[in-house]
DNA sequence: GATGAATGAGTTTTCATTCAT
DNA sequence: TATGAATGAAAACTCATTCAT
């Protein structure tokens, strides 16, 4: 074997640690998870694990950086581009759900670490700053729109994140199939309580 | 010091307590969370603690209970009113966000624990009954309203919650005031992102 | 038991963790003590080394600290009192074997140490200061004599100090009594190697 | 390349290798060097190591003795020659500090060495036997001396060894040049404290 | 009933040694 | 023969729980 497919051989090995690290982190979380654990389901000894980390809180933060990178990352090169804010934001809402759906060996761990980032005040956690950049930059997009929160970026994007977030977890429940960007569109486009025509005849 | 007394002071106690508990688990989550910490922030010894919990575990499980009992209890009560609708969904509102505010402090695991609640599937944590059933008590009066997601109360009512939820979070950060009903109001009868209007010329 | 006794026995426990971790360290150095030899040979549960100590490193330190305080604070004493020369040596030679002798527990750990610390610039070592301290102090007094060593009052004292520690070690193994002062003294004001008697005839 | 060169390269290798493991050694002690470390600082794989030595123990015992061949044995045979006691003990000198001169790599290994091997009751330490043969022969030229220590010809060497190694180490540490046999000869043919003349008026 | 020190099972981490390439 | 990644036994350290006072 030559030395291009060791390479590869120990790239291979270094992402079946992390994907059994992704799965036991995402089964009992960060204090829970036990590096035996992850060890076994990698199918390597302990001893391999500090190999290519220098502890578990290495792991933990490498896993938070590669799931920031193949979920926010994606996202954040459409919310960049030049163009009309709603085909724009169809276009965010597509990619968005495609990279939670190719990826959903990692949504567990980020929508719970999604959800964890927002406390920054209360955790000395480090946020990966890429989550920080998505929001913005989704905020940017959004307060080019005629709309009340249009002058609270931050919140607004919060809100369609959670929205979004939020139709994934029932389905990563099995309470309903996968969203697609048809499914949620009409969604964000409509109030939740539609007062008008409630109020009709 | 009679009876009376000595039964007060002992409540007095567990309460304070469970005010600590709820404090460390909400900073460092069940596993981060020593008991020790717990004992020193009740100011107690941790041998006290266990005259009034078998555990840590029936701590934290107590402490759910609390939570539920006084965030989700009060406001399913609201939604078991017989009333219109929007008159009722508005005062839903209204109590769900008092109820919030009043209990700043168990907000933190207030918030950690709805969201863990919805892995159910993946984790095997005990989720308070309470949750479901004011889920499903708000998917009922929901299903009441002409909108596509009537059909899917689940998913309505977690779409609704989680546009409070974002929206209180993004307060608890002070990143904005904390929401009235009479800002959030607005926010469920608007669309997101309003097409037709930004299709205007 | 009044709470009297109760710190009494905390303080016992506490010295006979450190006893045992003497011998421990004395036999395989720091390396190669272990916390569970040292907690056995304490009877007492590892976990209680902890309520003590920080770790193996404090333990180790706080050994250096006691051995330094127990023997060169005594002698230190001796040192800096204001009396002629000779006789104040005689005194410092007294007072030092004595404390060596009523320490002999603490002796391996204290001469390994005392060897150790001469290597400052090669280990990272913290030498508890009193040695350099007694080291010095010893300098002073022997630089009052006609010597060609009084100009280098450290080397002089080290060597001072080296002869009485190499006669410890060897009546510590075994091979000769333990010295007094009547036995050093000569050995101290004598020629290792004499010259002109051997010269003689 | 032929079979002579090949051998030599090998000698090499192994030489190299144990120069790294002695100032690895030299540096952290037994237990605290590690293996990697070793390899590292010898430019070869860890797996190296294991082709030249058997493990780690065996490493550590070639190293000693290689450091008694290299200092004891040189020195050992001086005092075996045929000689008249003071001649010989000037060229004994002369050796020693030429000896530990030229192998100032091996110096701090050899002088913590030496200490342990004086605490052979305490620790199982395999004492190179080389080093019990120096205190002998050295003894026994020492005894031929009139002075009161010649009956106790082990005592009297290890002293005279104590005050060589000490000056050393204070060399080796900076605070004094590399002794000569000139510094040290008077040294050990005058008292260490001048009794008389500091009585004299 | 309250205390908090002692316990020891359970975890993380280290490192000498092996072995496939 | 040299390599260095994988191994796993052994060590340090943590912390929920107990129990004597």
């Amino acid at each position: 074997m030559n030395r291009r497919s060791k390479k590869a051989l120990r790239a291979e090995l270094r992402r079946e640690i992390l994907a059994a690290a992704l799965s036991v982190f995402s089964e009992k979380g960060f204090h829970g998870a036990r590096m035996v654990d992850i060890a076994r389901r990698a199918g390597v000894a302990v001893g391999t694990l500090y190999q290519f980390f220098s502890g578990k809180a290495d792991l933990y933060q490498t896993l938070l950086e590669e799931v920031a990178r193949r979920i926010h990352g994606r996202v954040l090169a459409v919310l960049r581009k030049e163009a009309p804010v709603l085909p724009l934001l169809r276009e965010f809402l597509t990619v968005k759900l495609a990279a939670l759906e190719e990826n959903q060996d990692i949504l567990g761990l980020h929508l719970r670490e999604v959800w964890e980032a927002r406390f920054q005040g209360v955790r000395a956690r480090v946020l990966p700053e890429l989550y920080e950049e998505y929001l913005s930059a989704l905020g940017e997009v959004l307060s080019r729109l005629p709309h009340p929160l249009s002058s609270r970026p931050r919140l607004y994007a919060a809100l369609v994140d959670g929205v979004i977030a939020t139709a994934v977890v029932e389905a990563l429940e099995g309470r309903s199939p996968f969203p697609t960007a048809k499914d949620l569109w009409p969604l964000l486009t409509r109030a939740l309580i539609p007062e008008e025509e409630a109020h009709a005849p």
